[in-house]
DNA sequence: AATTTATTAGAGTATTTGCTCTATTTTGGG
DNA sequence: CCCAAAATAGAGCAAATACTCTAATAAATT
């Protein structure tokens, strides 16, 4: 593996561990054994790091959310959306740890993450709307009912990882703490589901 | 007024436009023009600091969810909870937009948090207990249906500020922001609310 | 083989940060 | 008015941080 490669891997495990704010190149070097002359070699700032972590966390979630299958959506189908791209925010919880701080340092980064938001927010909503048309969900309260709902799905999407560390005394987390947050998101969902569609789609959070 | 108060005044000010991590003790002494030595004498470090201020975090907060008032709770109080307490989170934003790294750095203040939520969680769950009861409100569903809703209303809380603030290029917020948030928790209960109590509720945000 | 290009090492630097120490001034009770 | 306690000032320090510079080595290309 190219030293390149092991500096974002370490600098990923070394942030979900301790916050990405709380690591510096300091920190890279010394765990990997790499010299801060061949980082900086590599990138040119601390910042390049980051934004290429992202880069990945971004890539890997619209991946999660694309569906490439013909409709309607299977129950199954519809809970993995949220299940897989949950385990993403878990995989990259830095970077919602931190999110403020490393979108005020870095006004490319913010834009960046702003454009996912965008994008994540319209297809939350489209997939919202094809459930409806499947004739397995009611059409959400309000003239903006889709919107909202699909504002509190991507709410607690980035939101949940950071909830279940602060409510630990060890802010570690575990792959329940992941699925307890996909249902979480069945709960503001539920009283427009159909039932049978609601209970088929927790079935993925009993099982494996 | 006392230098005490000045630097906490000073500090949430500053902590609050630019982050809590991004505010030193140097940054307090030269707005205030109080020196140091004079800042480590009414505080042992910036620790304590931030300790204070959450210490009136935690107190507002604790207040703008009690109800002194005999039931039922009114469309006017119900929303008042949430209004009010809002605006609490928007004053101490500094808080929320940093806080995995405040609490990993301190872990008395991460446990004096932890107390907040759990107080917070079972509040909110006994106000929507008192609105089913008050018969403005359905029986949320599920067996921890009060709680998953007490739960949704928490993590719309303590994450709205900040999700306002990373979708504007800016970072900032104004007022038009908090009543948003509060759109929000209402769109999570307003399948369980009476539609006429929900009306009336919701009135609050379009008035003063 | 020659030479350019990519990669690595590590000492070094300028700046910042949280905090201490000592010294001086202000204040309030007897 | 006295004096102890509270409050304030500011020089200074040890550690850390992000990053640069120079020089050496490995890989690729001709």
């Amino acid at each position: 593996m190219s030293n390149r490669q092991r500096i974002l891997d370490e600098a990923l495990l070394l942030m979900n561990e301790q916050g990405a704010q709380a690591i510096g190149t300091k920190q890279i070097t010394d765990a990997t054994g790499i010299s801060p002359g061949n980082l900086y070699y590599h990138f040119k700032n601390k910042e390049e790091i980051v934004r290429s972590l992202f880069a990945t966390l971004d890539l890997e979630f619209r991946e999660s959310l694309i569906d490439e299958l013909d409709p309607p959506i299977s129950p199954a189908r519809f809970a993995s959306f949220y299940l897989d791209s949950l385990n993403i925010a878990w995989k990259h919880r830095y970077f919602f740890g931190g999110l403020l701080h490393l979108l005020r340092k870095d006004a490319v980064l913010a834009a960046r993450y702003r454009d996912m938001q965008n994008w994540a927010l319209g297809n939350l909503e489209n997939i919202a709307r094809q459930v409806v048309r499947d004739g397995n969900m009611a059409k959400p309260r309000g003239n903006n009912g889709y919107h909202s709902l699909a504002l509190n799905t991507w709410l607690i999407w980035c939101n949940w990882i950071r909830h279940v560390q602060v409510s630990a005394p060890d802010h570690g987390i575990d792959r329940g703490g992941v699925k307890a947050g996909v249902a979480q998101i069945f709960d503001v969902m539920s009283p427009y589901l159909k039932p049978e569609y609601d209970k088929q789609a927790r079935k993925i959070l009993i099982l494996g």
